[in-house]
DNA sequence: TCATTAACTGTCG
DNA sequence: CGACAGTTAATGA
């Protein structure tokens, strides 16, 4: 935490999207332009309806992403991690944000504004490709997500929200690597957090997870994953 | 320590 | 299943 790196071509962070273009013919000029710089827990550094002043990678620690609804009503759309990329949404296509972006923990991100990384694209179709590759994921990612959203129950997405986490942030001695509030959770998995303390407690009651304040320890993986199971591959 | 916020529980529509 | 209320636990100034 808390270390500066002055170049691209310093950094360690193989999970970003140009981490193998750092060393490009042209990349140097936008990306000496880069800012990188430290975020402390709970910043806001991207805000719904602010003006899209370029896009984000993370360098370190934890982010959630996530849009507002009419009554203040949340919903986190994805948690980040070191290497991914932030607001790329907006780029070219809207002038506003539709997304805010708040830090989990204390955090190191870099930013380039939208000039400059159009101009890493126009010199690198295959870092465009890349990206283009990215937002593909992405929608087929969100397109199943919707599909699968509707039809789970309010327990069901309690556990996938828990397998996400798991999946994107590991554990760390048997517990997830992020502590969200209940109310987080019930961000992402598309409900209350009284519904969230009341899954979490009828897990921790099954025996499939373990509860210590904020802390979640994923026990019985497998048997949370059969409960979802039937969600996967279905429809067209 | 006290005051504020988050977590939990029960009940109702 | 969500909303509300009441209680308890955790947090932090």
């Amino acid at each position: 935490m808390n270390r500066y790196v002055s170049s691209c071509g310093d950094c360690t962070n193989d999970a970003c999207l140009i981490f193998r273009y750092k060393k490009e013919e042209g990349l140097s000029e936008p990306i000496s332009r880069r800012r990188t710089f430290n975020c402390r827990k709970g910043q806001d550094f991207i805000m719904e309806g602010a003006p899209v002043n370029g896009l984000y990678f993370v360098l370190e620690g934890k982010v959630k992403v996530f849009m507002t609804g009419f009554a203040g009503k949340k919903q986190i759309i994805r948690l980040a991690g070191p290497g991914e990329i932030i607001g790329h949404r907006g780029f070219g296509t809207r002038d506003v944000y539709q997304i805010t972006a708040t830090t989990l923990d204390d955090a190191v991100l870099c930013h380039f504004t939208s000039e400059d990384f159009q101009e890493m694209l126009q010199l690198h179709p295959q870092l465009t490709f890349d990206l283009m590759h990215l937002y593909a994921k992405e929608l087929d990612k969100s397109e199943t997500k919707i599909k699968q959203f509707s039809q789970m129950t309010v327990r069901e997405r309690v556990i996938d929200s828990l397998l996400y986490i798991l999946r994107k942030f590991k554990e760390k001695a048997g517990y997830l690597q992020v502590t969200l509030s209940r109310q987080e959770l019930a961000d992402l998995a598309g409900t209350t957090d009284e519904q969230v303390t009341r899954v979490l407690s009828a897990l921790k009651k099954e025996g499939l997870i373990h509860l210590s304040g904020k802390r979640i320890a994923l026990k019985q993986v497998e048997i949370l994953k059969e409960e979802i199971s039937s969600h996967f591959f279905i429809g067209s």
